[in-house]
This record gives C-alpha cells, sequence and structure tokens, in this order.
DNA sequence: GCCCATTTGTACGTATGTATG
DNA sequence: GCATACATACGTACAAATGGG
C-alpha cells in the first residue's frame, strides 16, 4: 500500500498505484476511478493529496475528468 | 450567530446553532429542519458546509434525512 | 405517464490557513 | 524559502428521490 515513512511523496505512491491497477485491467477504459472521497478513505490520506495524485495521471494523460461526474481511465 | 473570524469551523458553528434548536424545541420532533438551500441563505455558507453540520448532526442521531424530502429530527 | 420544482447526495475545481521537514 | 500534507471552505455541476400538477 502506502507507505507514510517512506522518502516518497504520499501523492506520488498514491499516482502509482492507480497507474498499476490502469495498466492491470483492474481499472478499465472509458469507466471511472474511485471517487476522490473514497481514495481519501481507503488511503487515509487528505483531499489535497488524493487530488494531487490525480492530477499527476491527467497529465500524464492516463485519465480525464468530468466534473461533476468523476474521473475515467482514458482511451490510448 | 455565526463568525466566520473565530478559530472553530464554520460546520461545527452551525452544527452547535442547529444542536440548540432542537434542544430548545424550536425544531420539534419528526418536524423538519430547515433545508440545505435555506441554511446555506440564511447564513451566508457554502452547500458543503451546511451538508457538513448536517452529517455531525446525523452521525449524533439529532436527526435523520430522506433524501428528496428533508432533514428531521429524530425522536429520543 | 410526464414534466417540474424541491431537496438531498455525490463529485470535481479551487483557494486559504496551518504545520512539518 | 520551499515542498508536502492536512483541514476547512466556497463554488459549481450532475444525479437521484420525492411530490404536485
Amino acid at each position: 500500500m502506502i507507505d507514510p515513512e517512506g522518502p516518497v511523496p504520499l501523492y506520488q505512491q498514491l499516482a502509482a498505484i492507480l497507474r498499476e491497477r490502469i495498466r492491470d485491467g483492474e481499472l478499465r477504459v472509458d469507466r471511472p476511478i474511485p471517487s476522490i472521497l473514497s481514495l481519501q478513505q481507503e488511503f487515509g490520506l487528505a483531499r489535497g493529496t488524493v487530488m494531487h495524485a490525480v492530477e499527476v495521471l491527467r497529465q500524464d494523460g492516463l485519465v480525464y475528468t468530468v466534473r461533476g461526474k468523476g474521473t475515467f481511465v482514458a482511451r490510448r
């Protein structure tokens, strides 16, 4: 999971975990990834930290976000 | 009323106000408390902040919510 | 059954303040 | 000073349930 003691920033650790889940097909194209709130609860992180991780994935083109609906795995 | 400058979070201040109104019988059992929108307007708060306050009361067992209808004072 | 207003629920975007290293 | 992280707060948008006409 996530190691709060380690040297890697938490938002980067979370981004890496989500990247894996996408690569492994656990999160599928055009299907939503878990919401900010549920990720927040699942990993015990603050909202801003989760947002930060999702922003990273968005900049990587791995996901796209529809406001008011959710964040989805991008086709590529 | 509510003190935006004070150290107490706004949602906690609002929760305290509603708790008083219930305790004082101003809001009665099985009668609805004001809607999110009207509380929002009455206190000049954002929707999320009001929702947060109501969640607190719900967890305290002071109110129960029926989606699409409203939030009501619990019997106890 | 259908539209519409009201109300709650969920979700994202952004901003600010505080604390830590 | 800066990056990271948390908590709070505002604003907006979409979804679901209720009830009236």
